[in-house]
RNA sequence: GGAGAGAUGGCCGAGUGGUCGAAGGCGCUCGCCUGCUAAGCGAGUAGGCGGAUACCCCGCCUCGAGGGUUCGAAUCCCUCUCUCUCCGCCA
């Protein structure tokens, strides 16, 4: 959400920023609505300072034993005024913030201009796209051949794009997990949640997936209860409507959930596989940091994330979003995508994102800066800026590992910084 | 699911119709004092919105949330949410 006070001031701005992202929102009904409600916000309050003051009047005199009935009779005339202002000032306000949850947050300048992916910028690449000398074959084909992933038994206790980990399959689902989250508590300085898989529509609102994207989530029918799309849903809420002391920050957390999406509107893209499903594992990285260091944070949001990659050994690059591919809450966003051979190119692990104030204001996350030595006040409070990061997706590594790491004999072997977590057979996966 | 209790400022806690955005205490900040520390003394210490704007400042709103009664609500009434205790059930 965009400061109104911004939007009111620089409209021209805000304007070009939504468009260049691919969105039209009402801004100029906004801007009205805003016009209005500041006239009518004056004239109530000129009614409630009479009210409060003819009110003390009358208290007074009821003290020594009068009753003013012609002022009471007044009082009653301004507070039925009152009662109409006010609901009309609430609905005004509706229809603002409304339109304001609408509206897109805006690219940062160095976020290169661009409608498509093909406008994304590769920032850099790491390792090579590996090479085979025989055919190799789909993670799906490997996965099944193995035993290791149940594609037709998730489907029948499911539905399509479900899946079913089995045997050591699932032994590396979770070892990837635990690896990630070793890495980032041990090494990374993040925090370890385990946060709920559910959560209200507040949270989804804070975060941005409400109310633009209602037919991308699962809800909980009858509750006000939503499945979560990704950790970064509860981790950010975490500090919703609170305000943070400067000392406490930057905050780094990192959380595994299984994350649920509809995936509405792609029918018929990667049906095969691990790549798009309703349900999966991700390791998320969060981070709630002071205005003025969001940049650099992000810079090291997306090393942290790299360093799993090349743990792993697998090859990826790093994608600068342009502005058409940004999302509707990022200000600035890089995506590390991986080296996925049945694809014949890169796929998308990680999205790593500053969003600066735009969860901030909606989530109500603030912090106190600390007061410069001597001088007397100016202790606003002012939003933190946020980040987060996926690190990483599991399901779209493992499938990596499947094909990067396949052997013409069918066999898997398995990363070596992943064997401690998966012991057994030499590190190598087989029938 | 049944019965009961509660929700007030960073924390504890008073306040049952009027001058209460809210006593008192703790904490914190600044200053004074003391050889240092502790103690002591004084002042300050909620968020939001609108206006004014170099600065000081002015108005309105907020005592879990929403509605109602009233000239006037932290205080009375209704609904909801959350927390706690006991019973039942359950992984």
């Amino acid at each position: 959400m965009l400061d109104l006070k911004y939007l009111r001031e620089n409209p021209e701005e805000a304007r070009r920023a939504m468009e260049s992202k691919g969105e039209a929102a009402e801004l100029d009904a906004l801007l009205e609505w805003d016009e209005k409600r500041r006239s009518r916000l004056k004239e109530v309050e000129t009614l409630k300072n009479r009210r409060n003051v003819v009110s003390k009047e009358i208290g007074a005199k009821k003290a020594e034993g009068i009753n003013d009935e012609e002022k009471m009779e007044e009082m009653r005339r301004i507070s039925s005024q009152i009662k109409e202002y006010d609901a009309e000032i609430k609905e005004i306000n509706n229809k603002i913030l409304e339109i304001q949850l609408r509206i897109p947050n805006i690219p940062d300048p160095e976020v290169p201009a661009g409608d498509t992916e093909e406008e994304n910028e590769i920032v850099r690449y790491w390792g090579t796209p590996t090479q085979f000398s025989f055919n190799p074959r789909p993670h799906w084909e490997i996965g099944e051949a193995l035993n290791l992933l149940d594609f037709n038994r998730a489907g029948k206790i499911s539905g399509s794009r479900f899946v079913l980990y089995s045997g050591r399959g699932a032994q590396m689902e979770r070892a990837l997990i635990n690896l990630m989250l070793d890495l980032h508590t041990g090494e990374h300085g993040y925090r370890e949640i385990f946060p709920p898989f559910l959560v209200n529509g507040d949270s989804m609102t804070g975060t941005g997936q409400l109310p633009k994207f209602t037919e991308d989530m699962f809800k909980v029918e009858d509750y006000d209860l939503y499945l979560i799309p990704t950790a970064e849903v509860p981790v950010t809420n975490l500090h919703r409507e609170e305000i943070l002391q400067e000392e406490e920050l930057p905050l780094y957390y990192t959380a595994y959930s299984a994350c649920f999406r509809a995936e509405a509107g792609s029918h018929g893209r990667d049906t095969r596989g691990l790549v798009r499903q309703h349900q999966f594992n991700k390791v998320e990285l969060v981070k709630f940091v002071r205005p003025e260091d969001s940049p650099q944070e992000l810079e090291k949001l997306v090393q942290d994330a790299e360093r799993v990659l090349q743990l792993l050994n697998l090859p990826y690059r790093v994608a600068l979003m342009c502005t058409g591919d940004l999302g509707f809450a990022a200000a600035k966003k890089y995506d590390l995508e991986v080296w996925l051979p049945s694809s014949d190119n890169y796929r998308e692990v990680s999205s790593c994102s500053n969003f600066r104030d735009f969860q901030a204001r909606r989530a109500g996350i603030r912090y106190r800066p600390a007061v410069p030595e001597g001088s007397g006040g100016g202790k606003k409070t002012a939003f933190v800026h946020t980040l987060n990061g996926s690190g990483l997706a599991i399901g779209r590594v493992l499938a990596a590992i499947l094909e990067n790491f396949q052997q013409e004999d069918g066999t898997v072997i398995v990363p070596e910084a992943l064997r401690p977590y998966m012991p057994g057979r030499e590190g190598v996966l087989s029938g």
